[in-house]
DNA sequence: TTATTGGCCGGATAAATGACTGATATTGAC
DNA sequence: GTCAATATCAGTCATTTATCCGGCCAATAA
């Protein structure tokens, strides 16, 4: 149920770079049956190693070349400041990640947008809009060095 | 080559959300024939807006239960220690994204370890370990509000 | 008008899939 | 050593899928 072997990693490996990838193929390249290899990707999506399957996209093809990470800090006099953010947080497009750390700030973001100019009102009515929010710091990326690297499994 | 409808973008959300869909099941979906979203996402595979296709892991099944982000300063002495530390952090599996980032820092890092006894042996042998490294602050994720995200196709 | 281009469609073929079967290791407990 | 449980394998078969091909239609340009 939990626990998981050499090939059930080598499995989660090939899978996180290649997801569709064909069973006879994924089987061939681990060296064992079509069959095996399906049992054993079908318990691994039953038990949640596998969430799903997506697309990976270009965002720069997609116009949005700009990337943030924005420290943001709350005003803890409402009991509920919490609660609020993180609900609107999931609403907004923009909000590819939205952490909660323990630290100099409370929640740390990071969003894509095409530009400093949709940036801009992304924070203004987006984020500075929200109840609560005190303070924010923003980082524009420059250069991202390493992207969606696969998680380390084997 | 360029320009993308809003039947593509369709393709795309729905490419992001579920990878692994069937074409006839798509091209049903968005209420075109099988053929014409074939050649569609055959189009946009190739210019670039599709990049692969991943399964989505669930780390915590994986036993990487502890997500950190780690603010990085480099000493800006030698002239290579960009690069250098730009290298070193492709080759480090913890390392799932990694920018350079414009502020009061040189380089985010956002990395996955089982515990913080696997985080302090990271930060000390990988992190700390690389020449011209000067400072960092390390901020531990106690909550992941909001995490992989689709792009804002729509 | 005529030709061309691009997008869409449907049919046909070859491949992959999923679900079963039964046989054969391999493993671990007793 | 014996036994049961588990995992793997090969094979079959119906179904689904991807992809190629030719034809259709509308918009555009000559």
């Amino acid at each position: 149920m939990t626990d998981i072997d050499k090939i059930d990693r080598k499995i989660l490996s090939i899978l996180q770079a290649d997801g569709r990838i064909a069973n006879v193929e994924l089987a061939e390249r681990i060296g064992l049956s079509p069959t095996s290899i399906g049992e054993r990707l079908k318990r691994l999506q039953r038990d949640g190693f596998v969430e799903g399957y997506g697309a990976r996209l270009n965002p720069h093809r997609l116009g949005l070349g700009l990337l943030v990470f924005v420290e943001v800090m709350l005003d803890k006099t409402t009991p509920d400041v919490f609660e609020r953010f993180a609900k609107a947080v999931q609403t907004a497009p923009e909000v590819l990640e939205c952490h909660m750390v323990a630290g100099g700030f409370d929640y740390l973001v990071k969003a894509r947008v095409a530009d400093m100019t949709a940036y801009r009102r992304f924070l203004g009515e987006s984020l500075l809009a929200l109840p609560g929010v005190r303070e924010t710091r923003t980082y524009a990326v420059m250069e991202e060095v390493k992207r969606d690297a696969p998680l380390p499994v084997g």
